[in-house]
DNA sequence: TCAATGCTTCGGCTATCATCGAAGCATGAA
DNA sequence: TTCATGCTTCGATGATAGCCGAAGCATTGA
């Protein structure tokens, strides 16, 4: 059962450090979890095993990642179900406010500033959602090619959407997720506007003061 | 953490039982996990206290249901992680098929033919997808009224959307979920076209052969 | 009041599984 | 080859937690 494996703290710490969607090798996930290099194996190859995650030979080491997008969408759904129960695990330190304002979700943008920019989005009708997923319109290619730099041509992805809602636990409302949600995240980062936090497996996201600026320019609404 | 209360197979096993939307009684519960009431009633206070199922007294009986639709979807969630990667703790029986072409998603109708359902809403312009979730249409409404009987007060809820999608685990697309979606179940049963397979805990769901044609007339599309 | 039913609490048993030390393989560097 | 690093396998230990029998409450019905 996919639920059992999960379940255990040090799995479920390893795969909360794997959920910025960067992949990391065994060492760095048994410190991660706290744990010794033998005992982070066995639960590598039992998550490996259970198909939560992916492993890539490179030298010596040994790098781990999600699978998939939709693992994290189901992390993401716990998570939310353990947050309005109030049984989460998290320690509600000082990092949490920042999390909840922006942190990666995967590969993209999420937290306060994600919800805000697909709200954004869709008010301005950069974006319409047909069929059960979202669609960019004329309108909003424009939009990304010119303010962003980002060509539809660099959304096609064999077995990805280009845009997908992602629910977001903090928010319990939904931010832009798919190849779209990775692709702006990535120019955030280099345009400089956001950088993820330096800690190693925090899923923060660090604003700069331009770039929040730039952000509340194209996605802003005063409030909120 | 949610994942280790839904990682036990016992708690696994009620849970599913409970998957149907129906309200069960703690020995019904025990003898559905094949365990003895003492250690049920060990679980079921765990789940409780994890704010996943919800008590209600009456008389000398005890009856849980899922807290909320939510839990059902992480439920779903999980299922279909599971189905993917061929870990299914599910026995492959001959209900299999079955379950794959209808089957109750908490309180409506999933599998092949709520898939198919929902598509049909939409190609024919009866619901429509605005901001994230999804509305009826004018033309739905009068469709709903006259068709199945059910007007649009019947629908509102405090705090349950009208409409939802709700991801299918074997279909792997969306079937309609929310106050719409339950309604429609409801009525299609008051119609005698579908019934729950009296099996207890079964989330099958037998269309009747008249009832069969009057769906397939109404969202039918011949094929798949 | 007495008895029956449904559920919970308590105590003790047992099995599972996470954990780590030590040793064994690889890969890469000198 | 020799050594160091990264990871895995093996074996033993220990703690957690599921499990049930027995007893204890609560509710219903006679």
């Amino acid at each position: 059962m996919v639920a059992s494996l999960v379940g255990d703290p040090a799995r479920a710490n390893m795969l909360t450090a794997l959920m910025n969607g960067r992949a990391l090798t065994a060492s760095e996930l048994a410190q991660e979890a706290g744990i010794t290099p033998q005992t982070a194996s066995s639960h590598l190859s039992k998550l490996e095993a259970g198909g939560l995650i992916e492993p890539e030979k490179q030298g010596r080491h040994r790098y781990y990642r999600l699978t998939d997008p939709d693992v994290a969408g189901v992390l993401e759904g716990l998570a939310g179900l353990a947050a309005r129960t109030g049984h989460m695990r998290v320690r509600t330190g000082p990092k949490d406010p920042a999390l909840r304002r922006a942190r990666i979700c995967y590969d993209h943008l999420a937290g306060d500033l994600g919800v805000q920019m697909l709200d954004s989005l869709r008010e301005r009708r950069l974006i319409k959602q047909k069929k059960q997923e979202i669609e960019l319109t004329p309108d909003g290619q424009r939009f990304l090619s010119e303010h962003l730099q980002i060509s539809s041509g660099m959304l096609t992805h064999p077995r990805r959407p280009v845009c997908k809602a992602c629910l977001d636990w903090s928010e319990r409302r939904h931010h832009l997720a798919g190849m779209l949600g990775a692709a702006m995240m990535n120019r955030f980062t280099e345009l400089k506007w956001a950088a993820r936090d330096a800690t190693p497996g925090s899923r923060v996201v660090n604003f700069t003061r331009t770039g929040e600026k730039q952000f509340a320019a194209l996605f802003g609404n005063g409030k909120d």
